[in-house]
RNA sequence: GGCCCCAUCGUCUAGAGGCCUAGGACACGGCCCUUUCAAGGCCGCGACACGGGUUCGAAUCCCGUUGGGGUCACCA
């Protein structure tokens, strides 16, 4: 007797960029179908016409990719192209007795919620008994309505392979909408069908979903469909305030340092209006109210107003990982460990150990936080262990998504290069940062007002530079071991440190005081650059 | 607030009644290395939420308290 090929799917709705929760889930239920040589499905989840884009839809499978959780069906299933089969469904559910039309407005129905507030209560929605000509008179004046299914109030439960046994008691029951106004069905109408028809043996999922099982089962067993296995993944939560990590994470950090800019500056919301050229009213408001939300171009505006870099937002969104240069195998690596362990101290993994020993039997009850420091560590062992091909690839990646580096010019032998001089980084955008000087012209090089003041001012490096420019002018061996002996010989004779001499050659090079290791960068810049470097950064910093 | 769920270092976790004086990783502190930023080496700080049981024995099992999270849409 063979086992029955274990089916898992991620289901997202379109709406953007993958989030990182999203991105967790989907690696869930990828390990779980790769463990077991099974099939891992993707499906489309559109039946929310207003927020659902084509465009999303391309980025969220952009992010799969990226990730290398490549999905096994050749041709993806999107709900909202399935929509007569639902209809199918409900109007035999309604002949069956078990749905029906509800014709409620959303303002009734809001009321009908307040009301429930105040008395502290849920709200449970009963239905509502209309009479014989009611109905008819609805019909004939094509009364807009929903269509909910009439759940079978009774006491439900369901054993959840990650969180045991769960109940939901009868008064908690109540009937749920499967077919909007607009004629699409509901997320919880979709699913249970889809997962159905496409052979769903596993659903892996957030642990939001919990409650909404009952519901799926209830419709499985009108329906006649077998129950899958339920496995609720643990939330992830941020490293600070411990909430549900979410989308609005970056809209709310530039909304802080927003209040702050007006505090500091003393000036009005209207002001950092105009200063980003944004509407005064779309702004106050956004001030006022912490549920709007800037869209990106708006934030982008904002931002540079207000001093906020791109890195200084939390990331959130794979694609924010990607463009600062994490690897996707340690997003993978520290994501996996979000929530499950192998046991046995075990925490480096590549891809592969993850598909060994992965198995729900060990994935947590308690929801996680996202501490970005120890990804960080990750990418950083993860990188500095990777062979240089995997690295160029990776850079190259990152280039893609950032393609304003100077670092795009540069072919992948001086990238190699690079990459090897910065061994032991932390991300890419590291690299990226510290070796632009590298790829940029002389005269693009911009000098650090605070790095020529105390480097070259204050510790006479404009002395050591000038002492420095015959030397190298004279040398014949423009290589990183040479450069070094001489620059040794220089600081015996002048009974100098060699950080009084490295920084200044530093600065003078590159403009700032970080950069990757002095003298292989020399010779990276060759020595015609490196001493036109030197005697604009004399005659052009500022030098009086 | 109702309902559901959860609870080991600051964070992620190991731990399935004696292997626990509670292990690892990240972070943090100190020292070393050092031309910057990193990386590296060594050392250190640091937790079983609380209260009751059960048991010869409890971080591990049960009950309660407290704390935390999720959810209460014609969003998924």
């Amino acid at each position: 007797m063979s086992q029955p090929t274990i089916v898992t799917r991620f289901a997202p709705s379109p709406t953007g960029y993958l989030h990182v929760g999203g991105a967790r889930t989907a690696l869930f239920s990828w390990l779980m179908a790769r463990h077991s040589s099974g099939r891992f499905l993707l499906r489309i989840e559109d039946t929310d016409l207003a927020r659902s884009t084509e465009l999303a839809t391309v980025q969220l499978l952009e992010d799969l990719r990226w990730l290398g959780l490549q999905w096994d069906n050749a041709e993806l299933v999107y709900q909202s192209k399935r929509v007569t089969i639902y209809d199918r469904i409900i109007t035999d559910l309604i002949a069956r007795g078990l749905a029906y039309k509800a014709y409620e407005t959303s303002d009734e129905l809001d009321a009908l919620r307040k009301e429930a507030e105040k008395h502290k209560r849920a709200f449970i929605y009963r239905r509502t008994q209309y009479t014989d000509e009611q109905l008819r008179r609805f019909e004939s004046e094509n009364r807009p309505h929903v269509v909910r299914f009439a759940m079978p109030v009774r006491d439900y439960s369901f054993d959840d392979q990650i969180l045991g046994k769960i109940d939901l008691p009868a008064s908690q029951v109540q009937d749920p909408v499967i077919k909007k106004a607009d004629g699409m069905p509901t997320y919880h109408f979709a699913v249970v069908v889809d997962d159905a028809e496409m052979g769903v043996t596993h659903v892996v999922r957030g642990q939001e979903h919990t409650l909404n099982t009952f519901l799926h089962i209830a419709l499985q067993e009108a329906l006649g469909y077998a129950r899958p296995i339920y496995a609720h993944l643990p939330v992830i939560l941020n490293k600070d305030d411990g909430k549900k990590m979410g989308k609005r994470d970056r809209d709310k950090k530039i909304r802080q340092q927003s209040q702050n800019w007006l505090k500091n500056t003393k000036k009005s919301p209207a002001d950092l209006a105009a200063a980003s050229s944004l509407a005064p009213s779309r702004i106050e408001m956004w001030i006022a109210d912490s549920q709007q939300q800037l869209d990106l171009n708006e934030q982008k505006q904002i931002m540079q107003v207000i001093g906020l870099k791109e890195t200084d937002l939390p990331e959130i969104l794979v694609h924010d990982f990607r463009k600062n240069g994490y690897l996707p195998e340690a997003l993978l690596n520290f994501l996996a460990l979000l929530g499950w362990s192998p046991g046995e101290d075990r925490e480096r993994m590549s891809i592969d150990d993850m598909i060994k020993l992965f198995s729900l039997e060990n994935v947590n009850k308690a929801g996680a936080r996202f501490d970005r420091e120890k990804l960080a560590a990750f990418n950083t062992d993860a990188s500095a262990g990777a062979p240089i091909d995997r690295l160029v690839s990776a850079l190259r990646d990152y280039l893609k998504v950032n393609p304003d580096s100077p670092l795009s010019r540069a072919n992948d032998d001086a990238l190699a290069r690079v990459l090897k001089m910065k061994h032991g980084f932390r991300i890419l955008r590291d690299v990226d940062e510290s070796s632009r000087f590298l790829f940029l012209s002389d005269e693009q090089i911009n000098y650090d007002p605070q790095a020529v003041e105390k480097v070259l001012r204050k510790q006479n490096g404009f002395e050591v530079l000038r002492e420095l420019q015959p030397l190298l002018t004279d040398t014949s061996n423009w290589t990183a071991a040479d450069l070094e002996k001489l620059i040794e010989n220089y600081c015996q004779q002048k009974q100098l440190g060699l950080g009084k001499v490295a920084q200044p050659i530093r600065v003078a090079v590159s403009g700032g005081t970080i950069s990757p290791p002095i003298f292989q960068s020399l010779e990276f810049l060759g020595k015609e650059r490196t001493l036109a470097r030197i005697s604009r950064c004399l005659s052009s910093a500022g030098h009086s």
